[in-house]
DNA sequence: TCGCAAACAATTGCATGCAATATACCCCCA
DNA sequence: TGGGGGTATATTGCATGCAATTGTTTGCGA
């Protein structure tokens, strides 16, 4: 079967590599929607375009760090960085634009945006409004779902208590992110796993970290440990009332 | 005042011309958010970008029947149409995968993504989630609001009546995004308008037309006459469960 | 007639080159 | 010393070219 390498799975993979962000790896064969022969392509070492190594390279080196908001990426830079030519960083830059990541100042350069206050409170408020959503299908299905997706649940809860006691606001916001998406793949609904893996919310809630280590350091982990409980054990209602009270919580500690 | 055309202004005009669609122009003055220099721009004729004309024309020529779900794009033929070089259209399509808009298969060309019912629904549900955050803070903050802004909003339940009048689901369609949008542009959330207008959620819209006339085609206006009233008059909570059941009756037809 | 394989054509992915232009620097002058 | 203007530099935006790779077609054999 030379064809198994469907060409329309190749897509998909890129699709996801877009959009998901360093730690997170979610299964490609969830997103395989037509097409039947799609299987985890062993062959295939994953040859990914330079596109989008640049994409997923720009977002982790700010994840990590390594770029700083507000700071000046210059094409040709990025190009020598990575070692391509500038064609490919046009594009991954003209995708990092659409996501509202990067600003490009014409003829100077793109900069990493950076969010006032403001800006931050009112990404949460519809983060909150799309993550309620599988917080609620996630509790609804949680008794039927597969015991690896439960594993993962609960290692991604232990992952989260683990950074939070490390006092590490950077691994805790990531930690959450990754709970979040756990949740989201078990609600069932793949478009708010897409949305919520675009590029500018996982690069938003890297934004989070900044405001975070705040005075509500020791409220914000046991909020979570009541949504993972209702959770765990099917109540819907206070599961959904449980998350959107924290993040209410969390967005008047903002102001 | 020579830098009144101000950088950063200019290239929130580019995010907006990125992310808005055809029929839908959303006042700029809106989306600038720190810098105060802000104005029309009378001088400059609006010098947009081969890339934005693309992202644009491309689908707004969707949204208007050009070109087909499933279709075949060629970058090459693109660039003929929009009388452009390849590279700009490469990086059109970069954002336009991003977006989950079209899907590049490689050495064959892009094509624009099909949906299934099943998908569709799932949109309804993550779509209705946003737009609820937006209906609630508008309702809140209706009776604050600008006359313009009002009128705004009449004028565009006006054209919802229209539409639906005319028997026309593509219209119809249009101006219920259109109408949310000014319902978020009052909410005052400018992450909600940002991410509502990304082009996967125009174009995802558009999709939706191809399943409306059904049988529930006097309920839907009557359902949204509900929404607009209960904002009009204030009705926090009403409108918010007007709305959401209204979405939840949409989404149960479409099964 | 059907299956299969090899050659062909078409298309993408990427590199490179050049012109337009915004920014930054420097020098001059007050 | 501070401000203003002109030049130089740096960077983008876009066009073009080429190689790699895929889909398609055609021809051959069973």
């Amino acid at each position: 079967m030379i064809y198994s390498t469907s060409p329309s799975f190749s897509m998909s993979l890129k699709l996801t590599s877009l959009s998901v962000t360093a730690p997170i790896s979610i299964d490609p064969a969830l997103r395989a929607s037509d097409k039947v022969d799609i299987r985890q392509e062993p062959e295939k070492p994953r040859e990914v375009s330079h596109v989008d190594r640049l994409v997923r390279g720009i977002i982790d080196g700010f994840r990590e760090g390594r770029y700083q908001p507000g700071e000046r990426l210059v094409a040709a830079d990025l190009a020598a960085q990575f070692d391509v030519s500038r064609a490919p960083v046009r594009e991954a830059l003209a995708i990092l634009v659409g996501e509202g990541v990067v600003e490009i100042k014409k003829n100077y350069g793109a900069r990493i945006r950076t969010f006032s206050v403001d800006e931050l409170v009112e990404i949460m408020e519809v983060t909150e409004a799309a993550l309620v959503l599988g917080v609620r299908k996630c509790a609804e299905r949680i008794g039927s779902a597969s015991h690896e997706d439960v594993a993962r649940l609960d290692q991604s809860f232990a992952q989260m208590e683990a950074a939070w006691h490390a006092h590490d606001a950077a691994d805790f916001v990531d930690s959450i992110y990754h709970f979040h998406n756990i949740i989201n793949a078990i609600a069932g609904n793949r478009f708010l796993e897409f949305v919520y893996q675009r590029p500018h919310f996982a690069f938003f809630n890297r934004h989070l970290a900044g405001a975070l280590p705040g005075p509500g350091w020791q409220e914000y982990l046991d909020s979570y440990r009541r949504v993972y409980q209702t959770i765990r054990e099917g109540q819907v209602h206070a599961a959904q009332a449980a998350f959107s009270a924290h993040m209410q919580w969390a967005i008047s500690l903002m102001k």
